[in-house]
DNA sequence: CTGTTAGCGCGTTCAC
DNA sequence: GTGAACGCGCTAACAG
């Protein structure tokens, strides 16, 4: 019922284990004729070779560096994911990038559990996820060496993280420097069903910006929920239908600001003359649809992420830390002054 | 100088392999001091287990389906890759994704041979490249059931095409039934660096469009270069320098449509009310700016051609077809018919 | 040219 | 509870 192995071949065949290698290695040490039996026998007998026999056998292990994320539809994954391919590529390794999607949030654990079980990996990059305390204690036992791309680590070594609360406070600031003082926030509900605290930490930026320019804070400015655009155009629709909408919207992601624009706009009004809108992440179609933005380099981060897993890989004596550039106000057509009517 | 195995984990505790192989399975039959000696044995050497030699031992294997591409920027294979990643979810069996970036077109006929050498996968789907006649017989020698998401694949059974002449075709066919008759095409130079034949199947549609609606062709109007926005952007202006410059154009995919447009308004016109602009593709770019385009179903393709792969895997005598659904014109924003000045 | 044999590193029976 | 021996499927070195 198993699958065929040399022997069977060589069997079939009528020869030994020893040729049977040498055909399938391209050995030219074979006359023609047994290689013929060799070779109609293991396509008689369906014959695949093992992989794994094959590299314990010859010691060549080509080795294997695991990227785990939420394959959801949101395009910062594939940023990250440029950052990643582009670091691998630079360093020349023969490493193979096995991709792990997390499609639900409690499968998560479970993956990786099956990851550190099958030991299916030589370093491990985790990419906007929240990795528990007991997580990390099953990866260094398991001697896995990983490296988080998590958003809300506090000076971890081996995490790359943008500073969520600053930039928060600096898209925030953006509006509230313009003259907008009914500032409303649209972001993820916290914590999200991922276990990351993006969405709280912008908030807390959000927070702190106002507190600094004295402006009492609104709940009903508040709008959270599940992440993705139709939600954020919903939430912006309750915005807007306030006895006193706000004047500009602080969306916490791209995404997100796109819904908050075609909420805006579908409601006959325009952006930014009468709604300023800014978003955060800077992804690539922020570029093109010309969003102002918070910029955090997400390609970067995948590509310092990765840099610092194969650091640690290869020298694991001497880590050197890597440091994100700090996050960028990206300017373009979505917000403007606050007019009064 | 290689790495420690078990038994020199076993010599340096003072016990045998076997024990040392259940604290490594956390069997449960161990007496607590021997765990700890063959813990600390472990961390004193550094020992990692070696995940072949598990594999091979435990009979476990688990397989891998790879998937090599052009990683280029094109956003085209992020929707793809969602696809494949889709089909992988719904069939919920194990399969590990392996991603193979081709860098440099030179480089993948030898990625190619490495995978094949390495055994490194169970299944291949190769998309957006070439596969030549030669290479073909490589992976069927070697047993490697492989799917090609290519754009010029004619009949094949295991190939996702969409038909791109006939693509072509409709987009120009769509302008000219605004009234244009002064059509530009704005595409790949071909073959393309990567040896796929899109532009041209692409060009080919136009061609048979103008002709079929007895408009005569123009060399001037066909404007090639390597794939990407900018290059796009750049043929867009001396097409706009032409005396006579032509009224609309068809862009062989979005990305170059974005440039298209990008060049027409900084020349200071507008689209679609001076020029209207076609795309080719439907990436969800496209959506967000109101690109015109013909919706070729790139997830659908990355879907069916890993639905396919799975099926030649799982019942290698029962193959049956996959059919992407037919192209679709998808009205948007950016075009509109003719006037005269 | 070809058959035989000894490992590759680990899990898993066996006896002790 | 623990050590020794065998086998996973294949390669490579050694005889013939």
């Amino acid at each position: 019922m198993s699958n065929p192995t040399i022997y069977d071949v060589a069997r079939a065949a009528g020869v030994g284990v020893g040729t049977v290698s040498r055909v399938l290695n391209n050995s030219t040490r074979v006359s023609p004729e047994t290689q013929q039996k060799v070779l109609s026998a293991i396509r008689a007998l369906g014959f695949r070779r093992s992989k794994v026999a094959r590299q314990l056998s010859t010691g060549i292990q080509h080795r294997n560096i695991g990227v785990i994320l939420p394959f959801i539809t949101h395009p910062s994954f594939v940023e990250r994911l440029r950052g990643v391919q582009l670091a691998l590529q630079d360093q020349d390794n023969d490493f193979n990038l096995v991709l792990y999607n997390v499609t639900e949030p409690g499968r998560f654990h479970e993956q990786l559990l099956a990851i550190v079980e099958q030991a299916a990996v030589d370093g491990l990059l985790i990419a906007t996820l929240n990795v528990s305390d007991e997580q990390r204690a099953l990866l260094v036992e398991a001697g896995i060496p990983f490296v988080t791309l998590s958003d809300g680590c506090t000076g971890q070594l081996n995490c790359i993280s943008p500073d969520n609360i600053r930039g928060g406070y600096m898209a925030t600031q953006h509006l509230l420097e313009l003259g907008h003082r009914r500032i409303a926030y649209v972001g993820d509900e916290f914590p999200n069903i991922y276990g990351f605290p993006t969405s709280e930490l912008r908030y807390r930026g959000y927070l702190a910006a106002l507190e600094e320019y004295d402006v009492p804070f609104r709940s009903e400015y508040v709008c959270l929920g599940p992440h993705g655009e139709d939600t954020a155009h919903r939430l912006t629709e309750t915005l807007l239908a306030l006895p006193e909408p706000p004047t500009a919207i602080f969306a916490m992601s791209d995404i997100q600001a796109v819904g908050c624009i075609l909420a805006i706009r579908g409601a006959g009004l325009r952006v930014p003359e009468d709604i300023s809108v800014i978003g955060f992440d800077d992804v690539q179609l922020s570029r093109y649809i010309g969003l102002t933005t918070i910029r955090q380099h997400l390609e970067q981060s995948g590509y310092l992420g990765l840099q610092l897993l194969l650091n640690m890989l290869s020298t694991p004596d001497n880590v050197v830390p890597r440091q994100l550039p700090p996050l960028e106000l990206v300017l373009r057509g979505t917000t403007q002054p606050y007019k009064s009517l």
